[in-house]
RNA sequence: GCCGAUGUGGCGAAAUGGCAGACGCAACGGACUUAAAAUCCGUUGGGCUUUAAACGGCCCGUGCCGGUUCGAGUCCGGCCAUCGGCACCA
């Protein structure tokens, strides 16, 4: 940022504090005060911490997500959202009012919804799947079971396909481009209806490869699958019952990890495969998930690993549909081949199969092709107290939004704000705040930790306005910047990869498809940081007993110091250990750059080297600058740091021991030196006497001309090996250059006589002899 | 299991297909010092070899095997290892 600013850019380096949200109140509730308190004693010391630091932050720009400032309108943008629908023909957001259909509720990007959640009794609270690590909560490492609950839920969904699309013009690592197609999960396939057997209803499974419908030997629904209660017969009715309570008290953890056994219950009734015609038995079992697809599936045991292991141990029938190509096993294979066993695409590759069946169950009405994602809706409430509360109201059982002009809704100020336990929402305990009327009663739910960093980075560009989010003009200042993007670069760890990044963008879109934007994209360019591990290359961390703390860095080597090794570890992007010896390194070249200029006297004080006088530059002295000057900048437009200290690391070796020192040249490269240790370098500046204040010079330039010599050692090479270098006029043509080495002894001698059977010649580099 | 990233001295790391190891750390030797620290100068991938010593000379070397090329750390194919992500996604 500082070298940005330098070089005349607008930049932007605010600080913001994201402390709503689990760990800010489970860490109030560890240390037994209430979270306003902690959270305000918390921003105090990291914000003295980075200012030692020497960040150049722009504390005019502070923002608070928990101050009602800010969350004011977090809860402004919630009520555009609510009040907004996905209209597929359009393919983005529009205001409900455009919504022709009877039962707006049903559309809403936010709505309310009775689903199987991840409740954390620990926490009190339910967690997105985003926050569910390995049936944990991410936070505490809690176990989560699996729940139904009435709750929010943000429609992410219905921009799945456009976040996908999107990715695609974005400046980002291809690796996180991946993870969030990934994560978003796009598959193309087909739905199917199969009609139950003495039973009105039918049951639409979702498959991606529908060419083996003919093998499709028996149909498998989700234990929570709702049709459950309507097919299961008298006689298997206990054992189901069973099974689903079974399945339901398992937690995510344990349903995941006893995978290898696969387990499940006959229901009783048949379904009628469209294609053979067959009556095919409905099981249900927990490898069959509600929420992805319909919640059922056509097993396809023969070609489909998980339906053959359950199909073995049920002693269901398993019935070949695929041809593999090199004549393998057709058993098991579930790559693409050539449809047997199929009359209708009997003969027909994998591919053209789908097409061809697909086409024939939509004549029919038997199906239709089918998009799925791996995605679901975000779960947006939390029954928690440190959050944002909705601006929502309860009326005669149906909720509706508050208007703008009652914004912000603050929390009420809550001494036992712990979670109940029960899944009823802490608020609920404050009994004047809930009443909003006679009749109408406050939302309990708040916002989860992702509401306030979904969209910081728009009030940066403009943090007081409390007339919009972010003043239209300021939006558009920044957002117009020379990318095409709203934030030029985002510079963010891997951890950020789906969540932060993933809500972002979806709230960005809606905000840009409903106008308030002007770019559909929040972050243009992307660049991953590693993190820092500690000397034992191992994860920092406190029972490891390896964390490097700032301070004491600071305290012992200064700011300067730790800012330049952070940098000079190595590449951005890269993990990399800390290393105290390494901080030595370079705090004493930093102390080198001072002794370049300074000198101690008798008295012991510092004044002005008397070597750095107002002279004029040596020929090398002008290369070795304008080469600094040079790599400098490009390696810091490329976030390539460590190998542009490197060469300021040069530029000060070859000045170490010249008899006078040009002050212009110390000049320059104090301000290149400038964005990496602002302290010295503006310390030295004054010490030279300059003019002006070292952060408002202009970014020096380099003259290409000083780069080039008269003279160039040339490589000389016999088979690609390198055997003598000589000296050459840079204006040597092509033919002196292979002269000279062909007369070169030592290359005669090799040569013994042969005459080579090809010369490469590369200017100024290298001479390649074949023979 | 699937996807991705990485693999170069004792260590952190450099290298538009063109002299592998810049720069830094550590180590060793030297100067300064009564001494130490600090500082400065030098050596430092491995092996072999010439020599009184030095300069020098040769071979090997970027995880492993193969390929493309006059030339590969870099490009292509296959494998191995480490790390990260996803993981009953039909």
């Amino acid at each position: 940022a500082r070298y940005k600013r330098l070089r005349g850019f607008n930049v932007l380096h605010p600080m913001g504090w994201d402390a709503f949200g689990l760990p800010a109140e489970q860490y109030a509730i560890k240390t037994g005060q209430h979270p306003a308190l902690t959270t305000r004693e918390n921003v105090a010391k990291f914000k003295s911490q980075l200012k030692r630091i020497g960040f150049s932050y722009d504390w005019q720009r502070e923002i608070n997500t928990t101050h009602p400032g800010y969350f004011k309108w977090t809860q402004w943008i919630f009520l555009k959202i609510y009040n907004s629908w996905f209209n597929p023909k359009t393919n983005k957001a529009e205001p409900i009012s455009t919504y022709r259909g009877e039962d707006p509720d049903s559309v809403r990007l936010a709505y309310v919804a009775d689903v199987p959640v991840n409740w954390c009794p620990e926490l009190g609270t339910v967690l997105a799947n985003e926050e569910v690590v390995e049936g944990k909560s991410e936070v505490g490492g809690f176990p989560v079971v699996r729940r139904p609950m009435r709750q929010w839920m943000l429609r992410i969904t219905a921009y799945a396909e456009r976040l996908i699309d999107e990715l695609e013009g974005l400046d980002w690592p291809a690796g996180i481009k991946l993870l969030q197609r990934n994560w978003i999960g796009k598959s193309e396939g087909a739905e199917i209806e199969f009609k139950i057997d003495n039973h009105d209803a039918g049951i639409r499974v979702f498959t991606t490869r529908p060419d083996t419908l003919y093998g499709a030997t028996y149909i498998v629904l989700a234990p929570e699958h709702s049709l459950v209660d309507q097919i299961v017969t008298e006689e298997q009715w206990p054992a189901v019952r069973e099974y689903r309570e079974r399945t339901a008290r398992k937690s995510d953890l344990e349903r995941t990890e006893l995978s290898k056994e696969k387990t499940g219950v006959f229901t009783g009734a048949f379904a009628i495969n469209p294609a053979t015609e067959e009556k095919i038995p409905i099981w249900i079992a927990d490898y069959v998930l509600l929420g992805y697809g319909t919640g059922a599936i056509q097993a396809v045991p023969a070609h489909d690993e998980r339906d053959l292991e359950f199909a073995r141990k049920f002693d269901l029938p398993i019935r070949e549909v695929v041809q593999p190509p090199a004549g393998e096993d057709p058993i098991g294979f579930v790559g693409e081949g050539v449809a047997i066993n199929s009359p209708i695409i009997d003969g027909l590759p994998s591919r053209e199969a789908i097409r061809e069946i697909t086409a024939w169950l939509e004549e029919r009405g038997l199906g239709k092709r089918a998009i799925n994602y791996k995605l679901r809706d975000w779960l947006f409430s939390r029954q928690r107290y440190w959050g944002e509360p909705f601006p929502v109201v309860w009326e005669n059982g149906k909720h509706r939004s508050l208007e703008e002009n009652e914004l912000p809704v603050v929390p009420p100020p809550l001494e036992d704000f712990k979670p109940t336990g029960t899944g009823e929402p802490p608020l609920a305990k404050a009994k004047d705040w809930i009443r909003y009327s006679d009749n109408a009663t406050r939302e309990l739910n708040v916002m989860p930790q992702w509401a306030g960093s979904c969209w910081y980075y728009l009030r940066f560009c403009d943090p007081q306005n409390d007339e919009r989010f972010v003043g239209e003009e300021a939006e558009r200042y920044w957002a117009s910047g020379h990318h095409p993007g709203t934030v030029d670069l985002y510079v963010g760890g891997t951890e950020h990869a789906v969540l932060h990044l993933l809500y972002a963008r979806f709230w960005h879109k809606v905000l840009f498809d409903l106008g308030y934007l002007s770019k559909p994209e929040p972050f243009q360019r992307l660049v991953n940081q590693g993190i820092i591990l500690g000397e034992d290359s191992q994860k920092m961390s406190k029972s490891r007993g390896n964390i490097v703390n700032p301070d004491d860095v600071i305290e012992q080597y200064g700011a300067d110091a730790f800012r330049c090794y952070e940098m000079f570890m190595g590449p951005l992007e890269q993990m990399k250990p800390w290393s105290m010896r390494g901080v030595e390194g370079v705090s004493r070249f930093l102390a080198r750059v001072w002794r370049l200029m300074m000198s101690e006297n008798q008295a012991g004080t510092w004044e002005l080297s008397p070597t750095v006088q107002d002279v004029d530059f040596t020929k090398s002295q002008q290369k070795t600058l304008h080469a600094t000057i040079k790599k400098v900048t490009e390696d810091i437009e490329s976030l390539s740091f460590n190998t542009a200290i490197s060469q300021m690391m040069i530029f000060v070796n070859a000045f170490t021991n010249a008899e006078a020192i040009p002050i212009a040249a110390m000049r320059t490269f104090l301000i290149l030196l400038n964005p990496f240790a602002p302290h010295l370098s503006s310390e030295l500046w004054e010490k030279l006497k300059s003019p002006g204040d070292i952060t408002e010079q202009p970014w020096p330039s380099y003259d290409e001309k000083f780069l080039v010599e008269d003279e160039v050692e040339m490589v000389v090479q016999v088979n690609g090996k390198v055997r003598e270098r000589m000296t050459m006029s840079i204006h040597a043509s092509e033919e002196e250059v292979q002269a000279a080495a062909l007369a070169n002894p030592k290359i005669k001698e090799l040569l013994a006589g042969k005459s080579p059977r090809k010369i490469i010649v590369v200017p100024k580099k290298l001479i390649n002899i074949v023979v």
